[in-house]
DNA sequence: TCACAAGTTGAACCTCGGTTCAATTCTCCT
DNA sequence: AGGAGAATTGAACCGAGGTTCAACTTGTGA
């Protein structure tokens, strides 16, 4: 009976929290294909199939989805981080995925948001939201190539210069993909995984006991 | 005597073209600071210290000065290309050098410019000439990169998805160097431009002629 | 010195895009 | 069925920012 109760009110929030999300991904998608700027109210809710009235019964503005559009990207991202790093994988294993994560969580069809690269363009409040997770995000990636470092896997070098160089080069394929270009998502995903992380493997052949090292040894 | 003629007429000029340039150095550092969009007309012509309807003399619009200011930017960087190629050094230092050359255009305190990053801000006729011109820049990496493949000074990889992961990250660098910082915009070039190399040059050590090769191998 | 062109200004204009809101429709519960 | 609240709409509002422009100032050449 309580169960009864609740099922049409309970129907009603799920519905509302649906069309939420509904309406975040069709933002990510504008915002991807246009920036912050160049997108339109009315062009986020031709997008989720709304008016654009519609909208603000939802979000209070403009900037609200953009922080939830954020939100939900940097969410994914620490995920992935956090897998690889229970993974207990080789730092540059685990690099790799993250990575690739990262990339993939810009560049999917369908799902892909470019979203957190505009964190200019929030208003104070939410923007030092974003930014102590985006920051908290950062740091993690950091903490794995560091402790990578310590224990031999990755060459040293200046953690944070190359933590950032990696994040640019992630983030710069929001720039230049496009899903009908020669290339799939995951082998863009891939590829760039593979030279960011080889840009810190550089100097390990020296270790014999390393599989991929000593295969590297052999074939060059 | 007809050299007293054009003085004042010359003179006139240089004072207009003088004028044009700083209007774009002071544009470049609005665009660098707020973005295009969010750059208005009255900011950059406080930097520049006139009026904003002055900016129309020299300028069509917001746009023309967008424009501008990318073209001078890729002219600088298609110039440091240039000036590599021509040094006939190995590929990877070659690229060292465009790479801290690209940086430094970004991130230089009173020179660096933004603007080119800011493509699809340009109304159509405007950006497909300045499409041309980057890509005619980054045709000119690729070549470079895949001319020391091909001579085995750099690690055989797919070229394009390289040369971009290159720009990436050297591009992100707008987005999060402050002069305020602890690293000057030159050890960032250097730094950034040291691990970008390192990831082309990461199967090389088997080549005992390579000094640096053989010095990596024994520090580590 | 004068006439004209170049350069400058500051207020006003105008458009575009974020937002509001009254009216209407839909959904849920009694 | 009726009432209340949620959801939706489309037109109107409003302000920010790009631009225009008449009036004025400065520079140049005869």
């Amino acid at each position: 009976m309580n169960d009864r109760l609740t099922n049409g009110a309970g129907r009603a929030q799920r519905r509302a929290d649906a069309r939420r999300l509904e309406i975040l991904r069709a933002a990510a998608r504008v915002f991807r294909r246009s920036g912050f700027a160049g997108a339109g109210m009315r062009e986020i809710a031709a997008e989720a199939d709304l008016s654009p009235g519609n909208l603000y019964h939802y979000f209070k503005g403009k900037h609200e989805i953009l922080y939830f559009c954020q939100d939900r990207s940097l969410d994914v991202m620490i995920a992935a981080l956090e897998t690889a790093r229970l993974s207990g994988q080789p730092a540059s294993e685990q690099l790799r995925q993250v990575i690739e994560a990262h990339v993939r969580c810009l560049i999917d069809e369908l799902e892909g948001s470019a979203a957190h690269l505009e964190v200019d363009a929030l208003p104070a409040p939410l923007r030092k939201r974003i930014v102590l997770k985006r920051d908290r995000y950062e740091r993690g990636i950091r903490r794995l190539v560091a402790s990578g470092m310590r224990r031999g896997e990755l060459a040293r070098t200046d953690v944070k210069l190359v933590t950032r160089a990696i994040l640019g080069a992630a983030n710069w394929t929001a720039r230049w993909f496009h899903p009908e270009g020669p290339r799939s998502a995951s082998a863009v995903a891939e590829g760039l995984a593979e030279y960011l992380v080889r840009g810190l493997a550089a100097r390990l052949p020296k270790k014999a006991g390393r599989g991929r090292a000593a295969g590297s040894q052999a074939r060059t």
